[in-house]
DNA sequence: CTTGGAAAGTCAACAAGGCTGACGTAAATT
DNA sequence: AATTTACGTCAGCCTTGTTGACTTTCCAAG
C-alpha cells in the first residue's frame, strides 16, 4: 500500500517480472476479444463493427468526429465500417438540430440486439475472471491499464467513466 | 481478500463495473502497443514481426511450429514475417540436429540489437505503470489477466513462465 | 452577404497482416 | 515402401488500416 521504500519492494520492477507482464497482455487480450470474434465471424461484420457498436451504444447521439477521437482511425475506415452498419439498419444517423453539420449516431433496435449478444458474451469472460482473482485484484487491473494509457486516452477513459 | 460472502462486496461485478474494465482492456492496449508501433513504422516491419522478434528472443532454438502454436496464426501468416526477418539477417534459422526437418530460430546480433531497442520501449511503459500503480496492483493486474485467457493460452503462458 | 473553415461523406489506391487451398520436399516413422 | 510430419511456397482473398483529393453542407466572422 505505502510507497515501498526499500530495494525487495522494487522486485516487481525487475525485467523479467515486466516481460511477464507484457506476455499476460499479449495472451490476455487475445481472450479479451476471443469470444466476440467468434459471434462476428460469418456475419459480414468483424472487429472494427464492434467498436463503432459499442462505441455507439455507449454514448447514444454521439458525433462522428467523437468517434473518430475515441477510435483513432481516420474518417475513411470509420466511414466504411459506419456505412454498412447504417445500411444494415444496425445505426440510425441523425442530422444535428443544433449544428446541422454533425451527425448523430444511435443504434437501432437491430442494432441493440447485436450489442447485446456482443457485450454479452465479453462480459461473461470479464466476469468470470473478476470473479476469480476477487475485488482487491480487480482494483489493481484496473489501475494498472489507466496508467498504461497514454495520457489522451485516459481522459478519454474517464470522461467515458463519468458522463453518459 | 476472503471470498465476499455478502452482498455489497459483490459490487465490482456489476455489468458498469465490467463495462469499465472492457474499455480500460482497450486504451490500454493500444498504449501497450503504441511505442513499438511507432519504432517499428518507418522500417518495412509491424507488429507481427515484433511478435515474432519477442518471442524467438524469449525461446531461443524454438521451432516453427512451436512458435506457430504461441502466435495462433496459420504458417502462411508466420513464414511472411519470418522470410523477412531471415533475409534481413536478422533471425538466424538452424536444421535441428536430432530431428532435421525441424528449424531452429535465433535472433542474429542485429536482431537483438532490434529486440533490445523494442523491448526496452515496451517495459519503460510498463515500469511507470507498475510503479505508479504499486506492487499491490500489480498483483492484482496478472491475476485478472490470467483468468481472462483462454486455457490454452493460459498454459501456453505458463509454461513460458517456468522452462527457457 | 460573402467568405473561410469545420464536419461529414465519398472515390481511388495502397499496404499490412490475417485467411484458405494446393502443392512440393525432406526427413522421420510405421 | 508407404505414410506422416515439419516446413516452405505460390496464388488469391478479406478486413481494416492508411493517403490524397474532392464535394457538400453549414456555421460563423468579417
Amino acid at each position: 500500500m505505502a510507497e515501498t521504500g526499500g530495494g525487495e519492494g522494487l522486485l516487481f520492477l525487475t525485467d523479467e517480472q515486466l516481460r511477464k507482464g507484457i506476455e499476460a497482455m499479449f495472451f490476455a487480450y487475445r481472450g479479451f476479444t476471443a469470444d466476440p470474434d467468434r459471434i462476428l465471424e460469418g456475419m459480414d461484420y468483424g472487429r472494427a463493427h464492434h467498436r463503432a457498436i459499442h462505441f455507439v451504444h455507449r454514448s447514444p447521439g454521439t458525433t462522428v468526429s467523437n468517434l473518430l477521437m475515441i477510435l483513432s482511425v481516420t474518417k475513411q475506415s470509420l466511414n466504411r465500417v459506419l456505412r454498412t452498419l447504417i445500411d444494415d439498419g444496425l445505426v440510425r444517423s441523425e442530422k444535428g438540430r443544433v449544428d446541422a453539420r454533425e451527425r448523430h449516431l444511435f443504434l437501432t433496435e437491430k442494432g441493440l440486439i447485436l450489442e447485446r449478444e456482443l457485450s454479452d458474451a465479453q462480459r461473461a469472460r470479464m466476469r468470470a475472471a473478476y470473479r476469480a482473482a476477487g475485488p482487491a485484484a480487480v482494483q489493481g487491473f484496473r489501475q494498472v491499464l489507466e496508467a498504461m494509457m497514454d495520457p489522451d486516452m485516459r481522459r478519454q477513459f474517464n470522461r467515458l467513466k463519468e458522463g453518459g
